[in-house]
DNA sequence: TTTTTTTATGCACACGATTGCGGTAACGAT
DNA sequence: ATCGTTACCGCAATCGTGTGCATAAAAAAA
């Protein structure tokens, strides 16, 4: 049996005002006797009284509280977003309800329905890899929802990004493979339906043509799962049936990359004095596993700030949805560790 | 500008009926002609009817929202209890509203009072290493909110628990340890105030115990942080400091694991060969990194599942709390790998 | 003293949904 | 013609808070 939570009702009783009396008093209305609002002060506190957010937001039509969704937070990029989100809005007095679509279109479209029931101010979001049809996005949008996306963006107008400059990370991670004398460069890419898949292979396509290197299709292979032992099957075949054998692997994530190394150990070769490896997203083990692995670090806290920034913004109306920059494009920065450094340049 | 969400009143207004009519047309409340029935549901569709959740909320005084509090996100062992709990959440129809402290006790406090707020029906909590006094639970607790704590967990009476067997667990792994014939084994712990740091030395003390090797107190030491750094430093000066050496270090945590086992290396021991290394928690990396670690595996998102399984049959009273087992363990799995075995049993 | 202004407070409704209670037809039975 | 029954449906209050408007009392101006 919950003891009942203090009311205005309540202080209002005790006092013998009216409710009307007692909540402006709280706030601190002008027009209410300073000697009013103290006796209301000392009853709201000795009544442990705590305003019912519900029912401001009944009132309001505003509920304080923003909707996550993400394909999965044991991930440690999507840990790291989901801390830069809950800093940035408990900081504006915001809530934030949390859900995971394990990469399920349908769970995402149902996480939906229920965010709307509960009113959320707006929404946070990373789109699962099934989604394809942008649809259930759209018509949030229309709707006058605010909505930001951030890592996984959707081609749809009036949308807004926050991402990280993919093409310049992987162009970064290429160039530093050439210059420490890599050449054929494998690129273990990430599901092609998405954009930050598309734009990393374009980075180490480019970064190739700068240097002479001809773009070869057969080097680039796609890991859908982007697991290690994925990877580690797919780079085993790869050294076996590509001829000459790939010197350097350029991985889509981190796990990827290590399942690389493990099978060019495995295969014999060492790294990186005969092959290279770099990966993508700078996962805290990065710096702890040996050889420690080269990485295209993306500051995801600072994707989920940004990214929350810009929806309170919006939601506050500080900003016109007009004039939000669609697209925020935060810089990569490449972590050049042991397992793509064999010149050593100092 | 927000398109507005219909409500039962303009289904009402629509069809020239009341709202109660509404309202209880599409529950199929007998007493309701089957025709007005389908008007009211097609109206409904039509619309794009959402029932307001805040609005029930107020009514019912039932948020179906339930408050997480944990330490952090970013850190692989939360993650996977987040997971389990939005797993579960999800399931039952509950939404999930989620606060970091970052280890800060004010900010526990603050989150437990915006919560308040909100009319959560329930709370999930895991406390800060800054909490030594737990009023602002047991306050809560007697005001008859239903909290369920897991990993870090309080002793106050009336405290419902789901923890892992860490004594069991790091039983295990000392016995693990000297079964493979290390002897000067240290312990890398946790923040002695927390009970599952002291569950654990007693766990690495009873093996020693049954053993026959004596418990030194220099071979526990304290790791406050908990990271690679810190655990590199300390093994570092242990390894020069005692003698003879150690020969096995059980830590805490996987990442004071790791640090270890880099310290080994920098200081010229080969693991497992010289020196044996378990760890705790089962990180991911664990299976990927040189040589693979052992490690107790604590089931995370088992943890965050049961536990609010717990707190939701708590929260619709399918069972009395007093009926609650206070403190439900689940058991540990200690995975050897590579780090620590250097008698190949097969 | 009367009128005007200021100060302090209360009334009533709104937000959206639910629900106990009661009302009103229509119909059949007496 | 009257009563009882049944099937449908609406009124109004409720949850906790905020706010425009009215109003009473007190103070100031006439």
């Amino acid at each position: 049996m919950r003891l009942e939570q203090a009311t205005i009702k309540d202080i209002a009783r005790e006092l013998q005002v009216s409710s009307s009396t007692v909540s402006r008093a709280l706030k601190d209305y002008p027009g209410i006797s300073d000697e009013t609002k103290r006796k209301v002060k000392e009853m709201a506190e000795k009544l442990h009284y705590r305003p019912n957010a519900i029912a401001l937001s009944l009132r309001k039509s505003r509920s304080f509280t923003i909707g996550v969704i993400i394909p999965e937070v044991v991930h440690f990029f999507f840990s790291t977003v989901i801390s830069g989100i809950e800093e940035v809005a408990f900081s504006r007095g915001y809530n934030v309800i949390l859900t995971q679509t394990n990469e399920k279109l349908a769970r995402e479209k149902s996480s939906i329905d229920t965010m709307l029931s509960n009113q959320m101010d707006g929404f946070l979001v990373s789109y699962s890899k099934e989604t394809t049809d942008f649809q259930h996005f759209s018509k949030l949008l229309n709707q006058g929802y605010p909505i930001v996306f951030f890592d996984r963006v959707p081609e749809i107008p009036g949308a807004i990004h926050v991402i990280v400059n993919d093409y310049a990370g992987a162009y970064d991670a290429t160039k530093h493979l050439i210059q420490q004398g890599y050449s054929r460069i494998v690129h273990l890419a990430g599901p092609s339906n998405l954009k930050i898949s598309q734009e990393r292979i374009r980075g180490y396509s480019d970064a190739l043509k700068e240097f002479g290197i001809p773009f070869l299709p057969e080097l680039v292979v796609e890991c859908t799962q982007g697991t290690d032992e994925e990877a580690q099957k797919i780079t085993a075949q790869l050294l076996q049936s590509i001829s000459p054998r790939p010197d350097a692997f350029f991985a889509n994530n981190d796990l990827a990359a290590m399942g690389a190394i493990q099978a060019c150990k495995t295969a014999g070769f060492s790294v990186p004095q005969e092959i290279g490896v770099v990966g993508f997203s700078n996962w805290q083990f990065c710096s702890i596993v040996d050889p420690s692995l080269s990485s295209v670090a993306q500051n995801g806290f600072q994707i989920g700030a940004t990214a929350t920034e810009i929806l309170l913004d919006w939601i506050e109306k500080k900003t016109d949805p007009e004039t939000i920059e669609p697209s925020v494009v935060l810089e990569t920065e490449l972590l050049v560790r042991k397992s793509s450094t064999r010149i050593q340049s100092f």
